[in-house]
DNA sequence: CGAACCGCTGACACGGAGTCAACGGCCGAC
DNA sequence: GTCGGCCGTTGACTCCGTGTCAGCGGTTCG
């Protein structure tokens, strides 16, 4: 039959997409990025290079394409975490963590979006695998800006912290600069800071909370 | 005399180098840093190719030292921000003020430091120039730390904020973070979010001082 | 069984990275 | 004044990664 030999074909597409994102996931992670050629992600997929192209034309969408699938598991995260919290600004502070636990549990999607972020964004046109990128930080963004409101309504955030939204942008800044700073310059804070990495997400957390909460 | 011909032409060689990297720095701005070829940086400082890889070796190294150079410029930004504040909270605030004028005022400069904390930090070996910009960089929280202490001293910081050089490394995060979101999605958050950049960095800031300062 | 289709690949052109032998101008010596 | 040596400089080369395309072989449908 025509329409089942199709679908075979679309399944087999979509294994060959799935495994070369996968080795260049792998690669991105040990070698950074600049430094993976589309010959090493082809060996370690088991494909012959020109294969790889006709997936993905350039290292670019196929790194936009990696990006999306860490975003999923990222955002997964995030609602379990917002979910299980007592008040608004324990679901606030349980997305950092999971932010964190992310970034040990899956390293090599963790530097991805790491990564992205480092990235200038130009400009946005249409439906492409950059917008729809661009339109999953957005939502992401959603879950942080509901938990500040969540947290104003229950009394558990101050009031007067500012537009939840701006809020959430802030923070998301706050926490991916920690992580980044926490993972690009580990060895340079442990070593010559002699910081251990734990107390400096500890402290980081600490301070974040103490700016949100209200009372005193 | 051969002591003044040296000395001119070790001059000659400081002047070709800072042409160097003065060009490297425009186009790594306007371009990328990965996209910039050796060719192009010859072509903007008017020298051949292969003389520009007489003075550095690779891309990294060049990168390296424009770094250092516009380290140098932020340090003193710094120093002087430091300097003129009241308190020691205000002179937190200050060098966080003074790092976004750097921003805008020094963009091409920023952006180097930018991409240099995105960088992967391996390991430090002897006094490579490498190991100079982590000690620079370590002088410079060396700078927040004091403003710290002092904020503490003073009675502007809350003295429970935590071990001062351990805060100032989550406050050097926290500002890297905002300035590089603001640097890099500005595109995204003023257009899908709707909030100009000016607002977005006052709630960034106002909410790192209300963590730190005393009382309530 | 033949034709059309499609996934796949060997082989090519192109361009940037990095290297080196050789050239030319400057300086110090005789 | 001129000769030898030094050093900054460069044209030209190789190597390697990118991106492309004609063509091969297996599968499907008439």
């Amino acid at each position: 039959m025509s329409t089942e030999s199709a679908s075979r074909r679309q399944e087999d597409r979509e294994k060959a997409r799935g495994r070369i994102i996968a080795a260049a996931t792998a690669l991105f992670f040990r070698h950074g990025i600049e430094k993976v050629t589309f010959g090493a992600i082809a060996k370690k997929a088991r494909l012959s290079r020109p294969l790889v192209y006709f997936y993905f034309p350039d290292k670019r969408s196929l790194f936009v394409e990696a990006c999306l699938r860490a975003g999923k598991s990222l955002g997964q995260r995030f609602v379990q975490a917002a979910a299980s919290a007592q008040s608004g600004l324990d679901a606030v502070e349980a997305i950092g963590r999971a932010y964190v636990a992310f970034h040990e549990e899956e390293p090599e999607l963790f530097f991805l979006l790491m990564a992205n972020t480092a990235t200038d964004r130009k400009l946005l046109d249409g439906d492409s695998p950059e917008a729809c990128l661009a339109q999953q930080e957005f939502d992401v963004m959603g879950l942080v800006s509901a938990a500040v409101k969540r947290g104003i309504a229950d009394g558990s955030i101050r009031p007067d912290v500012g537009d939840p939204l701006t809020v959430s942008l802030c923070l998301w800044g706050f926490t991916h600069g920690l992580a980044q700073l926490g993972a690009t310059q580990r060895a340079t804070i442990e070593n010559l800071h002699g910081t251990p990495i734990g107390r400096f997400r500890d402290t980081g957390f600490a301070t974040l909370r103490r700016s949100l909460q209200s009372g005193n």
